[in-house]
DNA sequence: GGACGCCGGACTGTTGACACTCAAACCCTT
DNA sequence: AAGGGTTTGAGTGTCAACAGTCCGGCGTCC
């Protein structure tokens, strides 16, 4: 059994209070108010927030104080653009090696997004979302696709719960259903496009992020 | 004037002797003789590599050991693809924004890394590649991408200092002549495709790696 | 001679405290 | 009232030391 080091929970922690907005964006984080938040010594919040500030999460001005970051459209938009060329890659990878159970696991996740639009519940259509997307990053087996998806997956999704709408939503069950199409036909240019245009119907929320929480221009 | 801390000045340092050999592959490193070598505290020492860790250059067993990362075939190989993502994606966005003079800048790269070739000069080669891709990578202005080469690039280089071959570069030559060409004519699907192509030229050495290294098969 | 259990050393994880930097606030002078 | 200089507090960077885990070696028993 591996043993779980406290800068692992403590990652966790801050990376899901950040996604879902219990600490919003520009608010400061001192590491002393959140090692007695969390009951732990200094050393695994720094070192936690150091891999927050290195996928763009935090801002941090040495010595000074740290942030949570602004949804910055720059910062996003880099962020997606990565994304979407990881999961291209990923599919381009996996389409050979997918199983029939691979394609049912990714069907029945595509189902659940669909459920989960129809009750308007946000969390669970992105939870089955990630669940889609994740098979074939799996079944790529490229751990450095994995380690980059994990920095910077949630830079993307902590636009997505905030502009999420069910009509980019229904959008995606589309692409997800063609995606799933060409990979059971072992269409890997295809799919692999397919998958980049999934992620690019993230575009409209990113132009509408110009227009919130950073009225005063960019940070730089 | 932006202040450098010890983490940013041990990190470049253990990277570098990684890179370039000094730190042998297997090799095991201790954070407390690390620190006695560069004549500071364990703390920058196991914040520096705790990024190592992340970009797969040294592997760590908590509570164990550390040492640096063997040239395992399949962690090259998994960081080589998404390298080749990354300066696909670059080159994408940067080819409506590159101007004549970094054009001139990627030639004269190109011009000093053939002129390298014929020295037998791997090191110089190797720096003026640097060169020649990192101007889209800049004028792309994606700071992710930047990031995620920041991390991964360097898993690869270690790599191509090991098995370079003048025959390999020749064959960089001219893909380099042709994604210049190509951004000169603003073709950008043309450019990233030969920009990921430009990075295929590895895998030839990923082969021979196999028989180099880690002859009881892989770490696991 | 082999297997099992215990102990100690190696090494990292974490802790609490000190050092340093930067910016804001306050005070004094013009 | 404004500008400049000094002081102080906030917050992070770094330090030395303690705690905990894991594995190898040694001793004992069968």
């Amino acid at each position: 059994m591996t043993r779980t080091l406290l800068r692992e929970e403590v990652y966790s922690r801050l990376l899901d209070a950040i996604v879902d907005g219990t600490f919003a964006p520009g608010e400061q984080l001192r590491d002393t108010d959140l090692a007695h938040w969390l009951g732990v010594s200094r050393t695994p919040v720094r070192e936690a927030l150091l891999r927050l500030g290195e996928a763009g999460l935090v801002r941090s001005a040495p010595g000074r104080s740290t942030h949570v970051a602004h949804l910055d459209p720059d910062v996003v938009r880099d962020a997606q653009a990565v994304v979407s060329a990881m999961h291209r890659l990923a599919v381009a990878e996996a389409v050979s090696r997918l199983t029939a159970d691979d394609l049912a696991e990714m069907r029945e996740a595509n189902d659940r997004f669909a459920a989960a639009l129809l009750l308007g519940d946000v969390d669970a259509a992105l939870r089955a979302d990630d669940d889609f997307h994740a098979v074939p990053v799996r079944a790529s087996g490229n751990r450095a696709v994995e380690k980059v998806l994990a920095q910077f997956g949630p830079v993307v999704r902590r636009l997505e719960r905030l502009r999420f709408t069910s009509q980019a939503g229904r959008a995606s069950i589309d692409l997800h259903q063609r995606l799933l199409d060409l990979c059971a036909v072992a269409d890997a240019e295809g799919a692999a496009q397919v998958s980049f245009e999934t992620w690019q119907t993230l575009r409209p929320m990113l132009d509408d992020a110009t227009r919130a929480d950073s009225p005063e221009g960019r940070n730089c």
